[in-house]
RNA sequence: GCCCUCGUAGCUCAGCUGGAUAGAGCAGCGGACUUCUAAUCCGCCGGUCGCAGGUUCGAAUCCUGCCGAGGGCGCCA
């Protein structure tokens, strides 16, 4: 890649100069401002300090010694401002990107091993099986699936998991308000009120067991509406399955063997205070019931047993939960930053002007099914991940709904549908793309053919980046900025017509495929669809 | 009171882990269609990066303290 030739020709200059001592790495960058040139380095006011040199100094020496023995592309090497030394660059740099991504294509280029193969098991959603998956979910589903597309692409092995909590006094109350309403009363005290209650309580035959079946029938939803939303589990892990098996006695025989646990007014307790948590967590209640934490530590185990690393997407409402799970992880034995717990903060849903308070028991919600029949999976997915989740998020699904230029996704989308525009109006006027090795590449030189090679050539570094920061919205930021290099792109510089060259023609023909195989890698780790016509 | 996240243009947000004159989209104003989709493109307008210190060649970015918003501090899940 360039940026590392270039690299390794600073470090060789300043071997040759004699600087002492030689920096570690030399920071390459893309400059904010074209007159810096094509790419920019820093180095000499990172090192000149330490090397007891004079950084203007130094940078003029860098680049007298660059410019008597120049990289491959580089056309000329200045020093500006304070010490920064701007490489300008021949287009022909760019052409290879291009030769680069289509040679590579959609499955090869910005892959990266950075995960070495590393298996990681990513939890998300794991929303309790007693109703639908509602809007709250969605921007976890969104995130959580996103992120282990970017894993997957950067070398790890991904599993992605969804947690299902089946035991406990809320699956009893889903179970008698699903009882009641096939009696045709009213849900009990604390019972689920929403609507779906009611509809699937009609559904319920005769004889069977409210619970069992009420959690058959939640996940039977959940499953469907995750799907229309893009978002397919490896594995779905239940509760009860820890219990039948054995994992949570055998996890608290674990931590008794330990010395980690230890009774106290009539409940046992982890000793989590040990691993920097604020308090010692019950684990088995006074009445001998067991608290969340206990099977979710059991759970955590297990997850540990199949996989190296382990992301889990929790809600913001949930945080506080994280100090206490690494405490238990710690104790029994695991690396404790092996346990990455990525916290989405909340969103604030807006539907018809008005904000909606989402909250199962009462029923009062918007179903995440409903949402994906209105606005799409495509502008949904989109909407989630086009910021941070460690910000707030309002989403107005007037917006999401709406075909206005308010609306990223049509933004990208009509972007790849254009690239498929132009393959059919190629084949209209009966042009065929020769093989790329008989194409000038050269004749490529427009700052609009540029601008789309030069989005290109960042994506790798992109992916990576997004995936070491496990930042989704990165891509989604890269991917409308390639969307808008196309767009000006096909405004002014035609592909095909009359007053092309026939060579010229060529060489676009192949800038939009290479264009083409960017945006696919960018919507596909976003799980968003490339349309050909829309 | 303690912990986590956030505070950047009228609005919604980026900002590549410290770089040069802080960027997009939307909204507003003004332009561009005989040609591959005008769901597009171009220009203009718009900022004490919450406030105050500190670290250094250099801070929106790192540190400390305040202010404001959201979330969390159960033998709930």
């Amino acid at each position: 890649m360039i940026r590392d030739d270039l690299a390794a020709a600073v470090l060789d200059a300043l071997r040759a100069l004699g600087v002492d001592p030689l920096p570690a790495t030399v920071a390459m960058e893309r400059p904010a401002r074209r007159e810096h040139g094509d790419w920019s380095s820093n180095v000499a006011l990172a090192t000149a300090k330490k090397a007891g040199r004079n950084p203007r100094e130094l940078a003029a020496e860098l680049a007298d010694h660059l410019n008597a023995h120049p990289p491959a592309h580089v056309t000329a090497v200045e020093l500006a401002g304070p010490g920064f030394l701007n490489f300008r660059l021949a287009p022909t740099w760019l052409h290879d990107v291009l030769t680069t991504v289509v040679d590579e294509g959609v499955d090869g280029y910005a892959r990266s091993d950075l995960g070495e193969g590393r298996t990681v098991n990513v939890e998300f959603v794991s929303a309790n099986p007693t109703g639908p998956v509602h809007a709250g979910h969605a921007r976890g589903a969104a995130y959580g699936d996103a992120l282990a597309r970017l894993l997957d692409r950067c070398g790890y092995g991904v599993t992605r998991e969804f947690y299902v909590n089946d035991r406990g006094v809320q699956m009893q109350k889903y179970g008698a308000s699903l009882a009641a309403r096939k009696a045709g009363e009213e849900p009990p005290e604390d019972g689920y009120l929403g609507e779906y209650v009611v509809a699937w309580a009609a559904e319920m035959p005769d004889g069977v067991d409210p619970v069992a079946w009420g959690e058959d029938r939640a996940l039977q939803d959940q499953r469907e509406t995750l799907e229309a939303f893009g978002v397919d589990f490896d594995v779905w892990t239940r509760e009860l399955s820890l219990v039948d098996s054995g994992a949570i006695e055998a996890t608290l025989a674990e931590l008794r063997a330990l010395g980690k646990v230890y009774e106290a007014d009539g409940a046992t307790w982890l000793r989590s205070t040990e691993y920097g948590d604020d308090k010692d967590r019950v684990l088995i209640k006074s009445d001998g019931e067991l608290t969340y934490l206990m099977p979710d530590i059991a759970y955590h185990r297990d997850k540990f047993s199949r996989a190296e690393r382990l992301i889990n997407v929790w809600g913001a409402d949930h945080h506080g939960y994280v100090a206490r799970m690494k405490a238990a992880m710690q104790a029994l034995g695991h690396d404790p930053d092996e346990l990455e717990v990525s916290i989405v903060q909340m969103v604030d849903l807006l539907k018809d002007g008005a904000p909606v308070k989402i909250s199962k028991r009462s029923g009062e919600l918007v179903e995440l099914r409903d949402v994906v029949d209105e606005v799409g999976a495509d502008a949904a997915r989109l909407t989630y991940l086009l910021q941070s989740i460690d910000s707030r998020q309002t989403v107005d699904l007037a917006v999401v709904a709406s075909q206005g230029m308010e609306n990223p996704v049509f933004y990208v989308q009509m972007a790849h549908a254009r690239i498929h525009g132009i393959a059919r109006r190629a084949a209209e006027a009966g042009v065929v793309r020769a093989g790329l090795d008989e194409v000038d590449l050269g004749l490529l030189v427009a700052e609009r053919e540029l601008d789309v090679l030069r989005s290109l050539s960042e994506l790798p570094e992109v992916v990576r980046v997004a995936c070491e920061d496990r930042a989704p919205h990165r891509v989604t930021s890269w991917v409308r900025e390639l969307a808008g290099a196309f767009h000006g792109f096909y405004h002014d510089c035609y592909v095909i017509g009359d007053d092309v060259p026939a060579e010229l023609t060529q060489a676009r023909l192949w800038l939009v495929e290479s264009a083409r195989v960017g945006l696919s890698i960018g919507l596909d780790l976003l799980g968003v669809s490339a349309p050909e016509s829309m």
